[in-house]
DNA sequence: CTGCTGTCGATTGTCGACAAAGTCAATCCG
DNA sequence: CGGATTGACTTTGTCGACAATCGACAGCAG
């Protein structure tokens, strides 16, 4: 790294704010599972600092809703349930309708194109084989048309919801399987927007979230889950 | 308090969460101005505990969205731009849209019958004068509504744009001066919700919303405001 | 063998100390 | 006289110490 941008992020950013970022991302990447405590010391020994940073970290993450906290008993990465994860999906529908909407509204033809060229790129890893690739790439589609659609607020709150839904979201579209479906969709999405159509974009973001949380569900666990030939 | 009451409080809720809940208290009932920087050490004084949980409150508070944060220079109660504020609007008209579909799907007589008598007893508060009873109760029916309609985390969204929102709402109804408007709108929901016309009630929902986001951008300060007569 | 209880190591909760950075005003120089 | 400089004072950033609490395990009674 080179000085000006070495200085310029210690003067913005806190220790604190370095462990949260690296806590999220063992986090995301699976190296800390879900249920598992986080040990204020373990981190703070791993990345040489306090552990009134650790703690600091770890308590902006539960507000982001990352990991729970139990008084005198620790931080654990938090396992989001079953119901938990069909209401967050209930949620994600709707912000990703009105997403599309916002989007079809001021999308520009770069941006068409952009989309258009992750969407291409996705059909090579259709394979299950290829998830790792895959996997990221629909995430950033997602994120994409929320940066897009210019709305801070939408795109935070998404943010949120992605966070929390990683595991459950990777799990769904892994063991579900319907990746090809998926990009179908993922195609229609793009189509509406191309055409500006508001009610078109919404409609196929919903349908969208709602097929997988479908497939997601006809693969989650117990809890009155619908058996699925 | 009884005793086991008071275990029970120990047992669960830490210094610093109880910190958190005053400050917010102290933001949202306006004795913390919009802006204005809290410092550690007042706030630990005032209330005897230490920094530490102090620190740990506002990094909370932080990630809620009620205050910022920058390095070296403090905590300062968030202030929210009038474009975040319109949104804010924005994805608050979907979620409320969400809530009256949700529960115009499962509500029962007893719920439309204490969402009535709200509506009702607003009526008596119509006068500006008034408005510290009309402000309370009006947070409460659509809190309400979110509660009834049965997803946590919906809910959870709500409370948390409510928040950073309070301060706009609060001078929005206020200035803006609909409330007679305000309340016959609301009588359309529960009206809808009443006959369970879920797609009534989201539109009723995201109408009210709209409306007083325009009632509310009327009074704005600058940035573009449209000047009405 | 089962269940209870006391004890111990591990982990978190809270605090204040010290260092670093920012703020502000009096002062100095052009 | 105006703007830069310096220096005292305030406020935050980070750390480790100490206390409180938890969970596990051993030992004992029945």
């Amino acid at each position: 790294m080179d000085a000006p941008a070495a200085i310029a992020l210690v003067r913005k950013t806190s220790l604190s704010s370095l462990v949260e970022a690296e806590v999220m991302r063992l986090i995301l990447a699976g190296e800390l599972d879900s249920g598992q405590q986080i040990k204020e010391v373990a981190i703070a020994a791993r990345l040489g600092v306090g552990r009134s940073s650790v703690r600091e970290a770890l308590r902006a993450l539960e507000a982001v809703g990352l990991v729970r906290i139990e008084k005198n008993r620790g931080a654990f990465v938090r396992v989001v349930s079953e119901t938990e994860a069909r209401e967050m999906y209930v949620v994600r529908e709707q912000l990703e309708g009105l997403a599309g909407a916002l989007l079809a509204a001021r999308i520009t033809d770069d941006e068409v194109r952009e989309l258009r060229e992750y969407v291409d790129e996705l059909d090579y890893y259709l394979d299950p084989a290829e998830f790792q690739r895959y996997f990221p790439l629909n995430l950033k589609f997602h994120r994409r048309i929320f940066e897009m659609a210019g709305n801070g607020r939408l795109l935070d709150m998404y943010g949120r919801l992605t966070n929390e839904l990683h595991t459950v979201r990777r799990n769904g579209l892994l063991r579900g399987g319907g990746l090809a479906v998926s990009n179908i969709e993922h195609r229609n999405i793009v189509d509406a927007l191309a055409a500006r159509d508001a009610d078109g974009a919404s409609a196929a973001m919903r349908a969208h979230v709602s097929a997988g949380g479908q497939r997601r569900r006809a693969q989650a666990p117990g809890d009155s889950g619908s058996e699925v030939a």
